[in-house]
DNA sequence: GTGGTCTAGACCACG
DNA sequence: GTGGTCTAGACCACG
Protein backbone atom coordinates (compact mmCIF):
# COMPACT_ATOMS: atom_id res chain seq x y z
CA UNK A 1 0.00 0.00 0.00
CA UNK A 2 1.96 3.32 -1.18
CA UNK A 3 1.13 6.55 1.36
CA UNK A 4 1.28 9.99 0.15
CA UNK A 5 1.96 12.44 1.97
CA UNK A 6 0.35 16.00 1.27
CA UNK A 7 3.06 18.51 2.63
CA UNK A 8 0.80 21.39 2.38
CA UNK A 9 -1.98 20.12 3.89
CA UNK A 10 -3.15 21.39 7.67
CA UNK A 11 -3.48 17.61 8.39
CA UNK A 12 -0.62 16.68 10.99
CA UNK A 13 1.34 13.86 9.10
CA UNK A 14 0.96 11.55 11.50
CA UNK A 15 -2.98 11.81 11.10
CA UNK A 16 -2.85 12.02 7.21
CA UNK A 17 -0.58 8.30 7.64
CA UNK A 18 -3.58 7.07 9.76
CA UNK A 19 -6.98 8.04 7.61
CA UNK A 20 -5.01 6.26 4.76
CA UNK A 21 -4.50 3.15 6.77
CA UNK A 22 -8.12 3.55 8.21
CA UNK A 23 -9.29 3.86 4.77
CA UNK A 24 -7.06 0.86 3.29
CA UNK A 25 -8.40 -1.45 5.92
CA UNK A 26 -11.64 -0.37 4.88
CA UNK A 27 -11.36 -0.91 1.26
CA UNK A 28 -9.89 -3.78 1.89
CA UNK A 29 -6.20 -3.26 0.72
CA UNK A 30 -4.94 -3.84 3.94
CA UNK A 31 -6.71 -7.43 4.59
CA UNK A 32 -6.47 -8.60 8.43
CA UNK A 33 -3.62 -10.26 10.21
CA UNK A 34 -1.56 -8.25 7.41
CA UNK A 35 1.38 -7.24 8.26
CA UNK A 36 2.21 -3.04 8.03
CA UNK A 37 5.86 -1.85 6.79
CA UNK A 38 7.91 -1.07 10.14
CA UNK A 39 8.40 2.15 11.83
CA UNK A 40 11.43 2.64 10.34
CA UNK A 41 10.75 1.60 6.54
CA UNK A 42 7.71 3.30 6.34
CA UNK A 43 9.34 6.41 7.41
CA UNK A 44 11.98 5.47 5.28
CA UNK A 45 10.26 5.21 2.34
CA UNK A 46 7.88 8.23 3.35
CA UNK A 47 11.22 10.31 4.19
CA UNK A 48 9.81 11.15 7.41
CA UNK A 49 11.06 10.53 11.30
CA UNK A 50 10.58 7.50 12.48
CA UNK A 51 9.42 9.31 15.56
CA UNK A 52 6.20 10.18 13.37
CA UNK A 53 5.08 6.54 12.36
CA UNK A 54 5.69 5.47 15.67
CA UNK A 55 2.88 8.15 16.78
CA UNK A 56 0.91 7.16 13.96
CA UNK A 57 0.89 3.20 14.96
CA UNK A 58 0.43 4.26 18.75
CA UNK A 59 -2.75 6.40 17.34
CA UNK A 60 -4.22 3.11 15.55
CA UNK A 61 -3.18 0.81 18.11
CA UNK A 62 -5.35 2.61 20.59
CA UNK A 63 -8.11 3.19 18.59
CA UNK A 64 -8.35 -0.75 17.97
CA UNK A 65 -7.52 -0.97 14.17
CA UNK A 66 -3.94 -2.53 14.74
CA UNK A 67 -1.80 -4.31 16.92
CA UNK A 68 1.79 -4.43 17.45
CA UNK A 69 3.80 -7.09 18.67
CA UNK A 70 7.50 -6.60 19.39
CA UNK A 71 8.84 -9.88 17.25
CA UNK A 72 6.47 -9.27 14.35
CA UNK A 73 5.86 -5.22 14.34
CA UNK A 74 2.25 -4.04 13.33
CA UNK A 75 -0.76 -6.24 11.85
CA UNK A 76 -3.86 -5.40 11.05
CA UNK A 77 -6.12 -6.66 13.76
CA UNK A 78 -8.76 -9.40 12.48
CA UNK A 79 -11.32 -8.12 14.85
CA UNK A 80 -12.08 -4.43 14.64
CA UNK A 81 -14.45 -3.88 17.95
CA UNK A 82 -17.81 -2.34 16.13
CA UNK A 83 -19.31 0.10 18.45
CA UNK A 84 -21.82 0.35 15.72
CA UNK A 85 -22.06 4.33 15.70
CA UNK A 86 -20.59 7.38 14.10
CA UNK A 87 -18.94 9.59 16.66
CA UNK A 88 -20.37 12.80 17.02
CA UNK A 89 -17.38 14.18 15.90
CA UNK A 90 -18.07 12.51 12.35
CA UNK A 91 -21.50 13.23 12.39
CA UNK A 92 -20.43 17.17 13.37
CA UNK A 93 -17.84 16.72 9.76
CA UNK A 94 -20.32 15.07 7.49
CA UNK A 95 -22.91 17.63 8.32
CA UNK A 96 -20.29 20.34 7.40
CA UNK A 97 -19.48 18.55 3.90
CA UNK A 98 -23.12 17.77 3.25
CA UNK A 99 -23.68 21.79 3.81
CA UNK A 100 -20.79 22.76 1.80
CA UNK A 101 -21.55 20.62 -1.30
CA UNK A 102 -25.07 21.93 -1.28
CA UNK A 103 -24.33 25.42 -1.61
CA UNK A 104 -21.91 24.48 -4.17
CA UNK A 105 -25.21 23.17 -6.27
CA UNK A 106 -24.19 19.39 -5.91
CA UNK A 107 -26.91 17.42 -6.04
CA UNK A 108 -28.28 15.05 -3.49
CA UNK A 109 -27.52 12.13 -5.46
CA UNK A 110 -23.85 12.57 -6.29
CA UNK A 111 -22.98 12.50 -2.35
CA UNK A 112 -25.04 9.42 -1.91
CA UNK A 113 -23.33 7.87 -5.08
CA UNK A 114 -19.93 8.79 -3.81
CA UNK A 115 -21.26 7.72 -0.11
CA UNK A 116 -22.07 4.68 -1.54
CA UNK A 117 -19.13 4.24 -3.64
CA UNK A 118 -17.01 4.80 -0.24
CA UNK A 119 -18.79 2.27 1.52
CA UNK A 120 -18.58 -0.51 -0.80
CA UNK A 121 -14.69 0.57 -1.66
CA UNK A 122 -15.32 0.69 -5.71
CA UNK A 123 -12.65 3.35 -5.33
CA UNK B 1 -28.59 32.40 15.03
CA UNK B 2 -26.98 30.98 18.14
CA UNK B 3 -22.86 30.03 17.76
CA UNK B 4 -22.09 27.27 20.29
CA UNK B 5 -18.29 26.79 20.86
CA UNK B 6 -17.48 23.38 21.82
CA UNK B 7 -14.25 24.20 24.37
CA UNK B 8 -13.25 20.16 24.14
CA UNK B 9 -12.93 20.56 20.56
CA UNK B 10 -10.08 20.55 18.57
CA UNK B 11 -11.34 22.36 15.51
CA UNK B 12 -10.25 25.93 16.28
CA UNK B 13 -12.76 28.56 17.47
CA UNK B 14 -12.40 30.46 14.45
CA UNK B 15 -13.38 27.29 12.34
CA UNK B 16 -15.83 26.55 14.55
CA UNK B 17 -17.91 29.57 13.94
CA UNK B 18 -17.32 29.46 10.44
CA UNK B 19 -18.81 26.14 10.33
CA UNK B 20 -22.03 26.99 12.32
CA UNK B 21 -22.48 29.88 9.49
CA UNK B 22 -22.16 27.65 6.54
CA UNK B 23 -24.66 25.14 7.98
CA UNK B 24 -26.86 28.23 8.68
CA UNK B 25 -27.11 29.49 5.94
CA UNK B 26 -27.44 25.94 4.16
CA UNK B 27 -30.01 25.15 5.99
CA UNK B 28 -31.65 28.45 5.34
CA UNK B 29 -31.93 29.59 9.02
CA UNK B 30 -29.89 32.44 7.94
CA UNK B 31 -31.31 33.99 4.38
CA UNK B 32 -29.68 35.65 2.22
CA UNK B 33 -28.96 39.07 2.40
CA UNK B 34 -29.22 38.56 6.08
CA UNK B 35 -27.46 40.42 8.31
CA UNK B 36 -24.74 39.05 10.20
CA UNK B 37 -23.89 40.64 13.94
CA UNK B 38 -20.85 42.68 14.00
CA UNK B 39 -17.44 41.51 14.78
CA UNK B 40 -17.78 43.38 18.37
CA UNK B 41 -21.68 41.85 19.11
CA UNK B 42 -20.69 38.23 18.26
CA UNK B 43 -17.26 38.54 19.83
CA UNK B 44 -19.17 39.58 23.05
CA UNK B 45 -22.17 37.30 22.97
CA UNK B 46 -19.67 34.35 23.05
CA UNK B 47 -16.98 35.74 25.06
CA UNK B 48 -14.35 35.29 23.02
CA UNK B 49 -11.78 37.84 21.15
CA UNK B 50 -12.84 40.08 18.39
CA UNK B 51 -10.03 39.12 16.67
CA UNK B 52 -11.43 35.34 16.40
CA UNK B 53 -14.29 36.37 14.73
CA UNK B 54 -12.51 38.60 12.34
CA UNK B 55 -10.65 36.06 11.35
CA UNK B 56 -13.80 34.19 10.53
CA UNK B 57 -15.38 36.61 8.64
CA UNK B 58 -12.62 37.31 6.60
CA UNK B 59 -12.77 33.59 5.53
CA UNK B 60 -16.58 33.51 4.89
CA UNK B 61 -16.01 36.58 2.74
CA UNK B 62 -12.79 34.47 0.95
CA UNK B 63 -14.96 31.74 0.48
CA UNK B 64 -17.56 33.75 -1.00
CA UNK B 65 -20.48 33.26 1.89
CA UNK B 66 -20.78 36.54 2.94
CA UNK B 67 -20.29 40.16 1.98
CA UNK B 68 -19.07 43.20 3.75
CA UNK B 69 -20.29 46.80 3.36
CA UNK B 70 -18.66 49.39 4.98
CA UNK B 71 -21.48 50.76 5.65
CA UNK B 72 -24.19 47.67 6.92
CA UNK B 73 -21.41 45.67 8.27
CA UNK B 74 -21.53 41.46 6.65
CA UNK B 75 -24.62 40.03 4.90
CA UNK B 76 -25.01 36.53 3.52
CA UNK B 77 -24.36 36.60 -0.43
CA UNK B 78 -27.61 36.53 -2.60
CA UNK B 79 -25.62 34.30 -4.57
CA UNK B 80 -23.37 32.03 -3.39
CA UNK B 81 -21.42 30.91 -5.78
CA UNK B 82 -21.68 27.24 -7.31
CA UNK B 83 -19.21 25.45 -8.63
CA UNK B 84 -21.30 22.52 -8.72
CA UNK B 85 -18.01 20.00 -7.33
CA UNK B 86 -17.41 18.99 -4.07
CA UNK B 87 -13.58 19.85 -3.40
CA UNK B 88 -11.16 17.20 -3.04
CA UNK B 89 -10.10 18.03 0.58
CA UNK B 90 -14.01 17.08 1.39
CA UNK B 91 -14.33 14.26 -0.75
CA UNK B 92 -11.12 13.05 1.01
CA UNK B 93 -12.57 14.11 4.39
CA UNK B 94 -16.08 12.07 3.43
CA UNK B 95 -14.20 8.89 2.54
CA UNK B 96 -12.66 9.04 5.94
CA UNK B 97 -15.59 9.67 7.61
CA UNK B 98 -17.38 6.98 5.64
CA UNK B 99 -15.15 4.64 5.91
CA UNK B 100 -14.78 4.82 9.77
CA UNK B 101 -18.27 4.40 9.73
CA UNK B 102 -18.00 1.22 7.64
CA UNK B 103 -15.57 -0.41 10.00
CA UNK B 104 -17.44 0.61 13.29
CA UNK B 105 -20.29 -1.94 11.33
CA UNK B 106 -22.85 1.16 10.64
CA UNK B 107 -24.87 -0.05 7.73
CA UNK B 108 -24.81 1.97 4.25
CA UNK B 109 -28.28 3.08 4.71
CA UNK B 110 -27.72 5.47 7.73
CA UNK B 111 -25.43 7.27 6.58
CA UNK B 112 -27.30 7.86 3.88
CA UNK B 113 -30.18 8.87 5.85
CA UNK B 114 -27.90 11.04 7.29
CA UNK B 115 -27.08 12.54 3.79
CA UNK B 116 -30.14 13.36 3.41
CA UNK B 117 -31.12 14.34 6.58
CA UNK B 118 -28.26 17.24 6.31
CA UNK B 119 -29.11 18.04 3.11
CA UNK B 120 -32.42 18.64 3.33
CA UNK B 121 -31.78 20.29 6.58
CA UNK B 122 -34.31 18.81 8.54
CA UNK B 123 -32.29 18.95 11.66
CA UNK C 1 0.41 19.47 43.47
CA UNK C 2 4.10 17.83 43.53
CA UNK C 3 5.01 15.30 40.77
CA UNK C 4 7.69 13.09 41.81
CA UNK C 5 9.43 10.53 39.19
CA UNK C 6 11.15 7.59 39.94
CA UNK C 7 14.12 7.39 37.47
CA UNK C 8 14.32 4.09 38.23
CA UNK C 9 10.84 2.49 37.55
CA UNK C 10 9.91 0.55 34.71
CA UNK C 11 6.74 2.60 34.19
CA UNK C 12 7.55 5.19 31.86
CA UNK C 13 7.80 9.03 32.72
CA UNK C 14 4.72 10.29 30.82
CA UNK C 15 3.15 7.67 32.76
CA UNK C 16 4.38 8.19 35.72
CA UNK C 17 2.97 12.24 35.06
CA UNK C 18 -0.47 10.61 33.95
CA UNK C 19 -1.02 8.44 37.10
CA UNK C 20 0.16 11.02 39.20
CA UNK C 21 -2.59 13.60 37.90
CA UNK C 22 -5.29 10.71 37.91
CA UNK C 23 -4.89 10.38 41.38
CA UNK C 24 -4.63 14.02 42.22
CA UNK C 25 -8.27 14.26 40.60
CA UNK C 26 -9.29 11.39 42.38
CA UNK C 27 -8.12 12.38 45.79
CA UNK C 28 -9.13 16.07 45.20
CA UNK C 29 -6.21 17.86 45.16
CA UNK C 30 -7.00 18.30 42.00
CA UNK C 31 -10.35 20.39 41.79
CA UNK C 32 -12.07 20.65 38.44
CA UNK C 33 -11.54 23.28 36.47
CA UNK C 34 -8.14 23.58 38.01
CA UNK C 35 -5.40 25.05 35.90
CA UNK C 36 -2.54 22.48 35.40
CA UNK C 37 0.85 23.99 35.01
CA UNK C 38 2.17 25.02 31.29
CA UNK C 39 3.60 21.72 29.35
CA UNK C 40 7.27 23.95 29.52
CA UNK C 41 6.72 24.97 33.79
CA UNK C 42 6.15 21.26 34.00
CA UNK C 43 9.08 19.97 32.45
CA UNK C 44 11.50 22.39 33.64
CA UNK C 45 9.97 21.65 36.80
CA UNK C 46 10.12 17.74 36.75
CA UNK C 47 13.95 18.46 34.37
CA UNK C 48 12.80 16.63 31.54
CA UNK C 49 11.91 17.46 28.55
CA UNK C 50 8.46 19.21 26.83
CA UNK C 51 7.48 16.36 24.58
CA UNK C 52 7.08 14.11 27.41
CA UNK C 53 4.73 16.04 29.57
CA UNK C 54 3.24 17.46 26.27
CA UNK C 55 2.58 13.10 25.57
CA UNK C 56 1.15 12.91 29.24
CA UNK C 57 -1.00 16.17 28.58
CA UNK C 58 -2.41 14.15 25.46
CA UNK C 59 -3.16 11.14 26.89
CA UNK C 60 -5.06 12.83 29.49
CA UNK C 61 -6.80 14.61 27.20
CA UNK C 62 -7.78 11.34 24.96
CA UNK C 63 -8.68 10.24 28.47
CA UNK C 64 -11.31 12.78 29.08
CA UNK C 65 -9.64 13.80 32.30
CA UNK C 66 -8.11 17.28 31.46
CA UNK C 67 -8.81 19.55 28.57
CA UNK C 68 -6.51 21.64 26.47
CA UNK C 69 -6.96 25.32 25.79
CA UNK C 70 -4.38 27.11 23.34
CA UNK C 71 -5.17 30.28 25.66
CA UNK C 72 -5.77 29.25 28.88
CA UNK C 73 -3.25 25.73 28.86
CA UNK C 74 -4.34 22.63 30.89
CA UNK C 75 -7.32 22.50 33.01
CA UNK C 76 -9.51 19.63 34.66
CA UNK C 77 -12.54 18.73 33.50
CA UNK C 78 -15.47 19.46 35.07
CA UNK C 79 -17.69 16.37 33.86
CA UNK C 80 -15.24 13.26 33.52
CA UNK C 81 -17.48 10.62 31.75
CA UNK C 82 -18.41 7.69 33.98
CA UNK C 83 -18.24 4.69 32.37
CA UNK C 84 -18.99 3.21 35.85
CA UNK C 85 -17.21 -0.05 35.20
CA UNK C 86 -13.42 -1.04 36.02
CA UNK C 87 -11.64 -1.94 32.28
CA UNK C 88 -10.58 -5.65 31.89
CA UNK C 89 -7.14 -4.49 32.06
CA UNK C 90 -7.77 -3.03 35.57
CA UNK C 91 -9.89 -6.03 36.82
CA UNK C 92 -6.75 -8.02 35.88
CA UNK C 93 -4.28 -6.10 37.49
CA UNK C 94 -5.95 -5.82 40.49
CA UNK C 95 -6.59 -9.13 40.71
CA UNK C 96 -2.36 -10.09 40.45
CA UNK C 97 -1.99 -7.42 42.78
CA UNK C 98 -4.70 -9.28 45.34
CA UNK C 99 -2.97 -12.88 44.75
CA UNK C 100 0.40 -11.20 45.66
CA UNK C 101 -0.61 -10.08 48.52
CA UNK C 102 -2.71 -13.07 49.64
CA UNK C 103 0.37 -14.89 49.01
CA UNK C 104 2.44 -12.94 51.28
CA UNK C 105 0.39 -13.68 54.16
CA UNK C 106 -1.50 -9.85 53.76
CA UNK C 107 -4.60 -10.53 55.28
CA UNK C 108 -7.81 -9.75 53.31
CA UNK C 109 -9.19 -6.78 55.33
CA UNK C 110 -5.69 -4.87 55.14
CA UNK C 111 -6.57 -4.87 51.43
CA UNK C 112 -9.94 -3.76 52.31
CA UNK C 113 -8.88 -0.77 54.60
CA UNK C 114 -6.48 -0.16 51.32
CA UNK C 115 -9.22 0.38 48.92
CA UNK C 116 -11.33 2.66 51.15
CA UNK C 117 -8.03 4.40 52.35
CA UNK C 118 -7.88 5.59 48.59
CA UNK C 119 -11.30 6.08 47.82
CA UNK C 120 -12.08 7.90 50.27
CA UNK C 121 -8.87 10.29 49.64
CA UNK C 122 -7.65 9.92 53.46
CA UNK C 123 -3.95 9.47 51.84
CA UNK D 1 -3.27 -25.24 34.25
CA UNK D 2 -3.34 -23.29 30.90
CA UNK D 3 -1.45 -20.28 30.27
CA UNK D 4 -3.61 -17.65 28.11
CA UNK D 5 -1.52 -14.66 26.37
CA UNK D 6 -3.11 -11.78 25.07
CA UNK D 7 -1.53 -10.82 22.33
CA UNK D 8 -3.32 -7.41 22.24
CA UNK D 9 -1.57 -6.86 25.59
CA UNK D 10 1.12 -3.83 26.30
CA UNK D 11 2.25 -6.70 29.37
CA UNK D 12 5.62 -8.63 27.76
CA UNK D 13 4.72 -12.50 27.75
CA UNK D 14 7.06 -13.37 29.65
CA UNK D 15 5.27 -11.28 32.61
CA UNK D 16 1.82 -12.33 31.43
CA UNK D 17 3.32 -16.00 31.94
CA UNK D 18 4.42 -14.67 35.25
CA UNK D 19 1.79 -13.52 36.56
CA UNK D 20 -0.98 -16.08 35.41
CA UNK D 21 1.18 -18.82 37.38
CA UNK D 22 1.20 -16.56 40.91
CA UNK D 23 -2.56 -16.11 40.22
CA UNK D 24 -2.78 -20.03 39.52
CA UNK D 25 -0.90 -20.43 42.96
CA UNK D 26 -2.94 -18.26 44.55
CA UNK D 27 -6.22 -19.08 43.82
CA UNK D 28 -4.37 -22.71 44.65
CA UNK D 29 -4.87 -24.43 41.31
CA UNK D 30 -1.73 -24.87 41.62
CA UNK D 31 -0.84 -26.85 44.62
CA UNK D 32 2.09 -26.09 46.83
CA UNK D 33 5.40 -28.99 45.53
CA UNK D 34 3.21 -29.38 42.21
CA UNK D 35 5.01 -29.79 39.47
CA UNK D 36 5.03 -27.29 36.57
CA UNK D 37 6.00 -28.01 32.95
CA UNK D 38 9.46 -27.99 31.55
CA UNK D 39 10.47 -24.91 29.81
CA UNK D 40 10.43 -26.56 26.25
CA UNK D 41 7.00 -28.06 27.25
CA UNK D 42 5.66 -24.59 27.69
CA UNK D 43 7.01 -23.14 25.09
CA UNK D 44 6.23 -25.30 22.72
CA UNK D 45 2.25 -25.37 24.55
CA UNK D 46 1.82 -21.74 23.94
CA UNK D 47 4.02 -21.60 21.05
CA UNK D 48 6.78 -19.41 22.23
CA UNK D 49 10.18 -19.10 22.52
CA UNK D 50 12.04 -21.35 25.24
CA UNK D 51 13.88 -18.15 26.34
CA UNK D 52 10.47 -16.24 27.27
CA UNK D 53 9.23 -18.81 29.27
CA UNK D 54 13.00 -19.62 30.98
CA UNK D 55 13.08 -15.93 31.44
CA UNK D 56 9.49 -16.19 33.62
CA UNK D 57 11.01 -19.25 35.62
CA UNK D 58 13.93 -17.28 36.84
CA UNK D 59 11.78 -14.50 37.85
CA UNK D 60 9.42 -16.66 39.93
CA UNK D 61 12.37 -18.04 41.74
CA UNK D 62 13.95 -15.15 42.17
CA UNK D 63 10.69 -14.34 43.59
CA UNK D 64 10.72 -17.19 46.00
CA UNK D 65 7.38 -18.86 44.61
CA UNK D 66 8.91 -21.56 43.20
CA UNK D 67 11.98 -23.63 43.23
CA UNK D 68 14.19 -25.13 40.15
CA UNK D 69 15.13 -28.91 40.89
CA UNK D 70 17.78 -30.37 38.45
CA UNK D 71 16.29 -33.77 38.27
CA UNK D 72 12.51 -32.67 38.80
CA UNK D 73 12.75 -29.03 36.80
CA UNK D 74 10.46 -26.52 38.34
CA UNK D 75 7.99 -26.99 41.09
CA UNK D 76 5.74 -24.83 43.39
CA UNK D 77 7.73 -23.83 46.84
CA UNK D 78 6.37 -25.30 49.91
CA UNK D 79 6.57 -22.38 51.83
CA UNK D 80 6.26 -19.22 50.20
CA UNK D 81 8.12 -16.60 52.22
CA UNK D 82 5.66 -14.26 53.68
CA UNK D 83 6.27 -10.72 54.03
CA UNK D 84 3.22 -9.70 55.48
CA UNK D 85 3.69 -6.41 53.73
CA UNK D 86 2.62 -5.21 50.15
CA UNK D 87 4.96 -3.60 48.30
CA UNK D 88 4.93 -0.40 47.62
CA UNK D 89 5.16 -0.98 44.04
CA UNK D 90 1.27 -2.72 44.47
CA UNK D 91 0.10 -0.10 47.02
CA UNK D 92 1.03 2.72 44.27
CA UNK D 93 -0.67 0.50 41.63
CA UNK D 94 -3.88 -0.85 43.58
CA UNK D 95 -3.96 3.55 44.41
CA UNK D 96 -4.15 4.35 40.61
CA UNK D 97 -6.76 1.76 40.22
CA UNK D 98 -8.86 2.38 43.03
CA UNK D 99 -8.44 6.08 41.63
CA UNK D 100 -9.66 5.63 38.60
CA UNK D 101 -12.48 3.33 39.19
CA UNK D 102 -13.63 5.72 41.74
CA UNK D 103 -13.21 8.84 38.76
CA UNK D 104 -15.29 6.51 36.51
CA UNK D 105 -18.28 6.00 39.00
CA UNK D 106 -17.84 2.90 40.23
CA UNK D 107 -19.04 2.61 44.08
CA UNK D 108 -16.55 1.50 46.37
CA UNK D 109 -18.65 -1.53 47.27
CA UNK D 110 -18.22 -3.31 43.98
CA UNK D 111 -14.35 -3.01 44.38
CA UNK D 112 -14.32 -4.40 47.69
CA UNK D 113 -16.53 -7.30 46.22
CA UNK D 114 -13.70 -7.94 43.47
CA UNK D 115 -11.27 -8.13 46.18
CA UNK D 116 -13.20 -10.32 48.29
CA UNK D 117 -13.76 -12.16 45.11
CA UNK D 118 -9.95 -12.62 44.10
CA UNK D 119 -9.11 -13.10 47.39
CA UNK D 120 -11.15 -15.82 48.18
CA UNK D 121 -10.62 -17.73 45.31
CA UNK D 122 -13.80 -17.86 43.77
CA UNK D 123 -13.27 -16.99 40.23
C1' DG E 1 15.19 -6.62 14.40
C1' DT E 2 11.14 -4.66 16.49
C1' DG E 3 8.35 -0.98 18.67
C1' DG E 4 8.66 2.30 22.73
C1' DT E 5 10.71 6.12 25.06
C1' DC E 6 13.29 10.19 25.62
C1' DT E 7 16.15 14.38 24.58
C1' DA E 8 17.42 18.94 22.57
C1' DG E 9 15.95 21.95 19.69
C1' DA E 10 12.93 24.07 16.40
C1' DC E 11 8.81 26.05 14.15
C1' DC E 12 3.81 26.69 13.89
C1' DA E 13 -1.17 28.13 14.53
C1' DC E 14 -4.29 29.93 17.78
C1' DG E 15 -5.81 33.50 20.61
C1' DG F 1 2.35 32.60 25.71
C1' DT F 2 0.12 28.25 24.82
C1' DG F 3 -0.11 23.44 23.22
C1' DG F 4 0.93 20.66 18.89
C1' DT F 5 4.08 18.85 15.58
C1' DC F 6 8.31 17.37 13.74
C1' DT F 7 13.33 16.19 13.29
C1' DA F 8 17.80 13.84 14.24
C1' DG F 9 19.63 10.98 17.05
C1' DA F 10 19.98 7.82 20.85
C1' DC F 11 19.11 3.93 24.03
C1' DC F 12 16.13 0.25 25.79
C1' DA F 13 13.42 -4.14 26.61
C1' DC F 14 11.39 -7.91 24.31
C1' DG F 15 11.74 -11.96 21.73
Amino acid sequence: MVIRIDEYSDVPIYMQIRNQIVMGISSGELKAGEQLPTVRALALEIGINTMTVSKTYQMLKNEGYIMTDRKNGARVRQMIEQSGVISDENKNELRRIVSEARLSGVPREELVKLVDEYYLGNT
